[in-house]
DNA sequence: GATGAATGAGATTTCATTCAT
DNA sequence: AATGAATGAAATCTCATTCAT
């Protein structure tokens, strides 16, 4: 009971958060303006995040965990079809994820920004005592793995012919991905126009730019030019 | 200040700027650090650049500079081969200076998230008045235009068949790069492995991708798979 | 905060301001220091009073609410006495107040300095959004007031014999005690010699001086020479 | 030659000081605001006058000399009137002056002010250090010492009765004047009405109220009332 | 001696975060 | 657990004053 209640304050924080984070973004936001649509004070909001940065990171849990909710929709709805077909819908899946939430968005790739192995000591102490940022480590790789799995499955179904490893295929995808998003946020949304382009249409050549890269062998040692 | 001896100055500032910059990140960076490697003291430093912001666009533009630079050295040395070759070669620029350039990459990134264009209130007043980011404005789509440029040349002696707009082409490719450079701001370099897998190949096969790409004709109304 | 408390929080800040101004001069003093000295920070500091003028200002409403308090009682005190007494009385209060309170003279002082009635451009924003400025105008007037009363009082019950306008008899009777707190300011205190003349003997001469003018009508048309 | 051409420099300095002062007061004036007046630079401005103290020190010393230089017109103009009517005819000297050079006699207020007998540790340094102050020390006296010197001679005539030392009578004078034009600085000029008092009315009661104590022994060991 | 640039000291502001009740 | 007040760190600004050329 107690427990229960403490989930759903701090889910209407995280959602408080959401707004003022998507109107003014991250940085502009203000702890004090959180509290005051979340109907709290910013003493209460500190006893529930820690931190903004928690704050932020339980926003970007929320988002992940959303995007995986999708991706396991898309894996069941697809468990019947090739592994090229999930493998895909994945894709698109997350490039949709993208468009329709904004914020999430920002904050996952924020996020993957953030985690820079190599450098701990540029974490700031807030960051590391965030338990939602040690929740989002434990299951940041889930999706690259989901998406493995099914480019895996691929291959076993013969739909998949590339014969590079699954996680390498996977991280390819998600460059592109990420890339997508990164115009989109710089653009607006889906319907938006950037040079006279439509982000749908760069959506799709993402989704048939992978699926030749899903059905082809591609030799990444041929020299292309001479540096 | 005679303009020439300004700048010198500004670009002292700058190279200062980024070292701090790169050892302790933008938020954790402190102007009177900045001001102290430049050896000069706060106050001159805010009569150069008139805010922290403004002083991390003057890098950010710099980067820039540097990047549009290699640009043109990629287009004058490849002027004589195909404009595939150039196109490519202009992709891998993009990649080689994101890895070498840490500093530069992260600061161009999070310019290329700034810059949401209809959100003028996301933008902090400093950011607003910062003539760096007036000047970001004004150039910014050039990276585009130029490896456009390239794409159109590729199709008129042939080597690039793809027929689509060449912005459209030029936008795709840097959905990719941009892609691959956050994935490096996110592992560290060219020699990172990340799942095992080496920076170095997902580079080659990103230009692969693209050289698929830019070959062939793509069909992006298919539809690949029902939602 | 209650209102009982934040007053208490503000005296116990306007007393650590005037024991600094006092040892430094308002110049020379820093808002560190008051903060310092009563125990908080300064930016604490900055909530209380917006500025050193404000804070300044509210000494010097302070020093005000003092003197008025003095008349007050001065006035209760010999409110059976004729009122040349009571006028004199209070002329008297004045400058002992002056030579009690250094600090308060000389905020006084100032603070008929500043306001210069036409002027309003010489004033600071910081001055101009002084709350406690406001009331220092709302009330500097009190003084002569209290003043005229008594001096009408004494028309009535025949004590002053002088036809003037009781404001204006105030407002000389005012001229000869700045005139002498100002004097004062300049010298140290009622012991101080100056010129071999000891401060008391002039603040007796001034009462002298003001009792004469009282009990007496005078002919200010009167040409004393020509210029 | 060389001389005087940089005491011409210097007046034309500080007569745009003056213009300066008086538009904004001292506080708030800025030494680029003066040199820009002058039509030289702020370094220049510094190479004349060491500091915005000094600078404000000379401008005093020229009010004073100019005062001074009023004084002695008035005793050589009445120097075969009694002594009374010269006296009274500097006073009047004083106030006019009061009123028609605004900054002069807001700078002698303010210098008589700063010379503190007691606190030399409240002086700045640039105080200290300041030509022009210690000019103005040596000389500060000499206002009080014409005026007693008058008021000598109007005893030998017979004219003045007052049996005190005439240097006490000077500074009774004096007292009554700084308050005229403190007041006059708080209202604006003589023809101002401050409580639909006329200045000129108040100047003339002083000067009648300054010749009834010259004309009259008072006592001023006379209790005048219980404190 | 004149100039543009720089310094130094301190005022003021902004917020995330913490304390006391 | 909630609240109002306070803290601390750093950004930013203003100017008198000084430096370097």
């Amino acid at each position: 009971m107690k427990e229960e209640k403490r989930i759903n304050k701090e889910e209407s924080i995280i959602t408080a958060a959401e707004k003022v984070f998507n109107k003014v973004g991250y940085k502009n936001a203000k702890m004090e303006e959180v509290a005051k649509l979340a109907g709290i004070t910013k003493v209460t909001l500190y006893t529930y995040f820690q931190s903004k940065e928690n704050l932020y990171m339980a926003l970007t849990y929320r988002g992940f965990q959303k995007l995986l909710n999708g991706y396991y929709q898309i894996i069941d709805k697809y468990k019947n079809e090739p592994g090229l077909i999930s493998s895909l819908a994945l894709l698109n899946k997350f490039m949709d994820f993208s468009t329709e939430n904004f914020v999430y968005n920002e904050a996952l790739l924020n996020y993957f920004s953030t985690i820079r192995s190599a450098d701990e000591n540029k974490l700031t102490d807030a960051l590391k005592e965030s338990i939602y940022f040690k929740k989002m480590q434990d299951i940041h790789n889930l999706i690259f793995k989901l998406s493995a799995k099914e480019i895996l499955r691929g291959k076993s179904d013969g739909s998949i012919i590339n014969s590079f490893d699954p996680m390498f295929l996977s991280l390819h995808a998600w460059t592109m991905i990420i890339g997508y998003s990164k115009v989109l946020a710089a653009s607006g949304n889906e319907d938006t126009t950037i040079f006279h382009i439509k982000m749908k249409d760069l959506k799709n050549l993402i989704l048939q730019t992978a699926k030749i890269v899903l059905i082809n062998n591609i030799d990444i040692e041929e020299n292309l030019f001479e540096l």
